[in-house]
RNA sequence: GCCGAAGUGGCGGAAUUGGCAGACGCGUUAGGUUCAGGACCUAAUGUCCGCAAGGAUGUCGGGGUUCGAAUCCCCGCUUCGGCACCA
């Protein structure tokens, strides 16, 4: 056989110019056959693609060209998240406008792409930093703004100093940013919110909707979300006939409240310490623990600090004066900013009793009382179920029991209500940066602020700005774009400066592709409802909670806008994991990169394409091992010998029907494995994904075809048999072209040519298999003594049990293993073992 | 602390209604081919004992269920991810 190296770099180009040639993924949306909607997420364009990367790609081809096969009319669109920060960055260091930068590493990250042999409907591009894109964008913003789904609002926000603006509480990760791993300052700064918290209980009961999403990420997003059920319970305050409310898991808990904790940022401090003597330590207190960051705030380990404010509240159900405290472990965003402070079944509670000597009480005894709990000896809050004491009426009951019971006490007398509280903030969306789409609001001294109008759209970013990070956007600089006039009034007026966070461009995108070039509206909704919720969307697991939930809220907007008939936009949702070089996941800065270009000029597209399957299952993360890549290599090599050095016998020796009469062995069992692999191979794309594993079944029936054609090899195929011989070559070469296509479509498509057809690959059907024929007619069974293997039989797979034991009996290993020992039990696993126990 | 995933040769990994552990590939070793290198071909390759035939042992550790456990159950350990002063 000839160890020939094929000419990858030709071929590929080749089929590549043939796919965009022939519109093999353009598709008409009128369409209505078979939809499939396969997306991959759209990348930032930073300039260059790793090989980390590229699994995200091609697995989502290898998903596209297989439906392709299966008849599927694929839609597989691609654009750039194009706006965002280190664009503007590399303004600040170079004096390069973010548009140009931008602009030209698309250009570079699309030749790369293309270089894949990754296939998109390039006509559907889009690129959120286009003024017709974005212009979509604020449209969007409008569409909350006018159902008061997006405000603006003074609040204590993570500011990040090096990027010079504020994030959302989903891009600070440990008190760091996100981005840049700064440690983000708390500051108290007037921003503008998407009201997703309005939300928390749709994108959490929709999510038991998402059978086609992992575990992990529903999981992920349902701690986010982090509902939880109690009461809000109302305090009088003594003194007056304010009430302070406070929410609570635990009303069972009710009557061993000893003491009440505000957070520092609650309005109502100032009143209640207003010309008392606590006035001026206790304003101390709360502009200290202000200073605090989120983090210093609120981890675990922070020690628990307060201040007496002097004032009580009353206890409604037992009417008990209660002293307000203030702590800097209450927190203002979550329930109330009021909490009520159990110090027997609360840790914290606890702590900060014992802190202050605080009275605890103990109202919930753990049941079976032989160890009851008394204050002075308690070490930690008791905090696990237990039966009501010192609770009245609801004394003897269950704590698990007795908190329905005792909310219906407060509703009945007025005292509180059921209340459900979540951890979900609302989503903080304006940013002090230049590079992203201007929130299209207008101030106006007499209109306040005023939407522009939709007609106006969109509000574009002006070319020429100073780049500097100053902490406000350079829009500000601006006179042209922010001097302007009111829409309502029409007197002089000012923009706003902010752009938008980049995960509002990202968190609709998918609806654009359907519509790229529609100058009338955002999406097309008789179109959108034809080919959405998406049926494949592959991305990072990194996007589990930040985009995906964004678009799961900003898809339930449009559905109650009645936009769009969907609820959801992702029925099934793949996070591949990393590819992770010398332990690390790869970065610039620690110079781990391994750059795609090189693999693809030194061994093909087809070899990375298939290297990068072949290292793991695809949602595991995977150790890149250079090495490894030349194994891929050479079984695409050995593919293509073993083809080409039969290329004038495809043309010359007729294609006729494999006639199965004239099988001898050898013909019979490659037949069989033809039709085991076709059957593996579809399996294991459907069932779990395991590329790895498919291509393996691959490699193991070329192993068996290569010694197979040994000994066709220099034949002439003139009889019968002989051409039969050769036909069931030809059936296992095609059969591997095929199965293979999806994988590594430059080579199949090349080799589907010499096999002596017409191109392309990918409008033959998917091989369907022969489930008879991978019936075998011997088995090879393992006749184990007490469990442990003794000998091997092959026997008809269809043997009687009887007779299978009479040879087991026979067997010159296992008699000599028996030993004249006693057999106690004979297991029989049909076609797969005989146990026999004995003693 | 709570929740989740994972742990198998020198390496990536395979095997799940419980039934031959290590498919496939990398690496390594020996041989062939080659002026040479690479490439290619053939064979071997978990560990230990043995010239061999063969035997023992082996899937993070310890128990258990079973004729039989990588797989099921219990108790631990390690690594990774999420949440974490959220009342």
């Amino acid at each position: 056989m000839s160890n020939k190296e094929y000419n990858f770099s030709e071929i590929e180009k080749k089929w590549q110019d043939f796919w965009e040639g022939s519109g093999l993924f353009r598709v008409n949306e009128e369409c209505d056959r078979d939809k499939f909607y396969c997306l991959v997420m759209f990348p930032y364009p930073s300039g260059t693609l790793h090989v980390g990367h590229g699994r995200n790609y091609i697995i989502g081809d290898v998903v596209s060209r297989y439906k392709i096969m299966k008849g599927f009319r694929v839609l597989s669109p691609i654009g750039w998240d194009a706006f965002g920060l280190p664009a503007e960055n590399a303004a600040i260091a170079s004096g390069i406008h973010p548009s140009i930068h931008t602009k030209n590493n698309i250009k570079k990250m699309k030749v790369q792409l293309e270089r894949w042999g990754v296939g998109y409907d390039w006509d559907r591009e889009v690129t959120s930093c286009e003024p017709d894109y974005y212009k979509w964008t604020q449209w969007i913003f409008l569409k909350l703004f006018e159902r008061n789904l997006a405000y603006k609002k003074k609040a204590a926000v993570n500011w990040c100093p090096s990027c010079a603006t504020v994030l959302a509480n989903e891009q600070v990760v440990d008190d760091l940013c996100e981005r840049c791993d700064t440690r983000v300052k708390q500051r108290d700064l007037e921003q503008w919110f998407f009201r997703i918290s309005d939300f928390a209980q749709r994108l959490l009961d929709d999510l038991e909707t998402l059978d086609g999403w992992p575990e992990k990420v529903k999981v992920m997003q349902t701690n986010w979300i982090g509902r939880s059920e109690g009461a809000k319970i109302n305090f009088k305050l003594e003194g007056s006939e304010k009430i302070i409310p406070c929410f609570t898991t635990r009303p069972d808990t009710i009557f061993g409240v000893t003491f009440m904790s505000l957070a520092p940022e609650h309005p109502i401090i100032n009143e209640l310490i207003k010309g008392t003597d606590h006035e001026n330590p206790v304003s101390e207190f709360v502009d200290r623990v202000r200073c605090q960051s989120a983090i210093e705030r609120t981890s675990e380990g922070t020690v628990k600090e307060g201040i007496f404010t002097g004032r009580y509240v009353i206890n409604p159900v037992n009417s008990e004066r209660v002293p307000l405290w203030v702590s800097n472990y209450a927190l203002m965003e979550y329930g109330t900013g009021a909490v009520m402070a159990v110090p027997a079944h609360d840790q914290r509670d606890f702590e900060f009793a014992c802190k202050y000597k605080l009275p605890i009480k103990i109202v919930i005894q753990p049941s079976g009382n032989d160890t009851a709990l008394r204050p002075e000896e308690m070490s930690e809050a008791y905090v696990e179920d237990g039966v009501q004491v010192n609770s009245c009426q609801f004394d003897g009951i269950p704590n698990r029991e007795a908190i329905p019971k005792i909310i219906d006490f407060f509703e009945e007398k007025g005292m509180g209500e059921r209340n459900i509280n979540y951890r979900l903030r609302d989503w903080l969306i304006s940013r002090q940066r230049y590079w992203g789409a201007p929130i299209p609001i207008i101030y106006c001294d007499r209109c306040g602020a005023v939407p522009v109008p939709e007609d106006d759209l969109p509000v574009l970013l002006p070319e020429n700005v100073e780049f500097k990070p100053h902490g406000h956007s350079p829009l500000n600089d601006v006179e042209e774009f922010v001097n302007t006039t009111c829409p309502k009034c029409g007197s002089g007026a000012r923009r706003e400066t902010d752009t938008m966070d980049t995960f509002v461009d990202s968190s609709w995108y998918y609806l654009r592709y359907l519509s790229s070039k529609d100058n009338a509206q955002a999406f097309d909704s008789e179109t959108v409802n034809k080919w959405l919720p998406v049926d494949q969307y592959i991305g990072g697991i990194e996007h589990a909670i930040l985009h995906l939930l964004y678009s799961r809220f900003i898809t339930k907007v449009f559905f109650d806008l009645k936009l769009i008939n969907f609820n959801e936009p992702f029925r099934n949702l793949f996070t591949q994991g990393m590819i992770i070089k010398d332990g690390a996941k790869m970065s610039k800065s620690k110079g781990n990169v391994v750059n795609p270009d090189l693999i693809t000029e030194k061994y093909g597209a087809d070899t990375q394409r298939l290297y990068t399957l072949f290292i793991a299952p695809p949602q595991r993360d995977a150790e890149w091992n250079d090495r490894g890549v030349i194994g891929s290599y050479r079984f695409l090599n050995r593919l293509w010998n073993n083809i080409t050095e039969f290329e004038e016998h495809f043309k010359n020796v007729p294609d006729t029907e494999i006639q199965h009469s004239l099988f001898s062995k050898e013909t019979k069992e490659l037949y069989r494995h033809i039709n085991i692999t076709i059957k593996k191979v579809t399996e294991d794309i459907e069932k779990s994904w395991s590329f790895n594993t498919a291509i393996a079944a691959v490699m193991e029936l070329l192993n068996m075809v290569v010694d197979f054609s040994a000994g066709l090899r220099d034949k002439e195929f003139k009889d019968e048999v002989n051409i039969n011989d050769f036909n069931i070559l030809r059936l296992s070469l095609e059969t591997i072209v095929k199965v293979l296509a999806p994988f590594v479509p430059h080579i199949c498509e090349e080799l589907w040519k010499i096999l002596g057809h017409n191109p392309s690959i990918f409008s033959v059907p998917w091989p369907i298999y022969d489930e008879d024929a991978i019936a075998a007619e011997q088995v090879e069974m393992v006749i184990q003594i007490n469990g442990k293997v003794r000998s091997k039989l092959v026997v008809p797979s269809e043997i009687s049990e009887d007779d299978l034991k009479s040879r087991v009996m026979e067997d010159q290993k296992i008699i000599e293993n028996l030993d004249g020992k006693k057999i106690i039990k004979t297991i029989v696993v049909p076609k797969k073992l005989v146990n026999l126990v004995v003693r």
